[in-house]
DNA sequence: ACATATCAATTCGAATTTGAACAATCAGGG
DNA sequence: CCCTGATTGTTCAAATTCGAATTGATATGT
């Protein structure tokens, strides 16, 4: 029916930057993380989430939501978190079939020992690449298309049709 | 000696904001491109890529550069592309060493046809979730990050400290 | 011409990711 | 209580990624 409009030249902007910083940005924080403290960025992300909660627990499916990944992938990677001795596995008391992932002290202490380093790359490749302005409006931009992404959208694509 | 300013409010929600995006971005793009036309998104950007030139060829090298792979990734995504009949290798007449990856008229049939789709989805997911102002924004600033990252950058971290 | 450093592309192994299939369990309605 | 359907986490195979090492070839300086 509609043949799909071509991408101004601006918009060809804004998704070609966003491609670019992504696959860039992805690159950098691996590395750094990696040879920083050993970590991958996935992991680094679930040690993240594990130490926001109250006890630093959290069952596999949330975890898995909460760092975007498969059921498949965060097994995984608890696993190798589990070998590292970062993260243990708890069952659930009131659900036999559930799974708790538990951040250790030791995954505590690694995640104290990456923050700073992580941070820094952040601010200097990201945040301070940026004016105070640009980052605000990124921020609302951003969360506009992720909100998109998730399907939580007041209008996924205009009023419905017909 | 200095520790890291903490990220503050905003600063955070942009750079979840940048994490989120780019995550589910890249899995609905991959997904579209897979079912639509077979094709992952690198292989659809090498294509998009060979198809930018006059002759359709490019170094491998050079390939790998404007696609943000490395050099081992590209090999095997080539190699992909020549089973599927969309893209051949071609020797460098003036260096041995050299190989030019070349689009095959089905190569170029194959863009044609998934280029519509791809455009459709990121206009739905990207572009028309945002304001043509914010497209602009945007724009600009993931141009900037992306200057920086790639290290062509007036002032990667202020004056030389000493 | 020659030694040395650089470069092009590939190969290799290790790590990681995904979706599908699976086994076991839970929840709700009749 | 029991049947059906959803849910939980894991396992598995296939695909992909990266970096290091490799093989040749080219460029540079003397």
């Amino acid at each position: 029916m509609d043949e799909p409009r071509r991408l101004s030249q601006v918009e060809m902007r804004a998704w070609q930057g966003f491609l670019v910083a992504s696959s860039l940005m992805s690159r950098r924080v691996e590395q750094q993380l990696k040879s920083d403290e050993g970590l991958s960025h996935p992991q680094y992300e679930v040690l993240v989430r594990l130490s926001a909660t109250p006890d630093g627990e959290l069952r596999m499916t949330e975890l898995a939501d909460a760092v975007l990944t498969s059921k498949s992938g965060l097994t995984y990677q608890i696993t190798q978190l589990e070998k590292a001795g970062l993260v243990r596995r708890r069952d659930c008391p009131t659900d036999v079939r559930g799974t708790f992932a538990v951040l250790t002290e030791e995954g505590r202490r690694a995640l104290h020992d990456a923050a700073p380093g992580h941070v820094s790359l952040v601010r200097e490749l990201f945040i301070d690449a940026l004016a105070p302005e640009q980052v605000a409006l990124l921020a609302d931009a951003l969360e506009t298309v992720g909100q998109r992404l998730r399907g939580d959208d007041p209008s996924p694509s205009g009023p419905p049709a017909r």
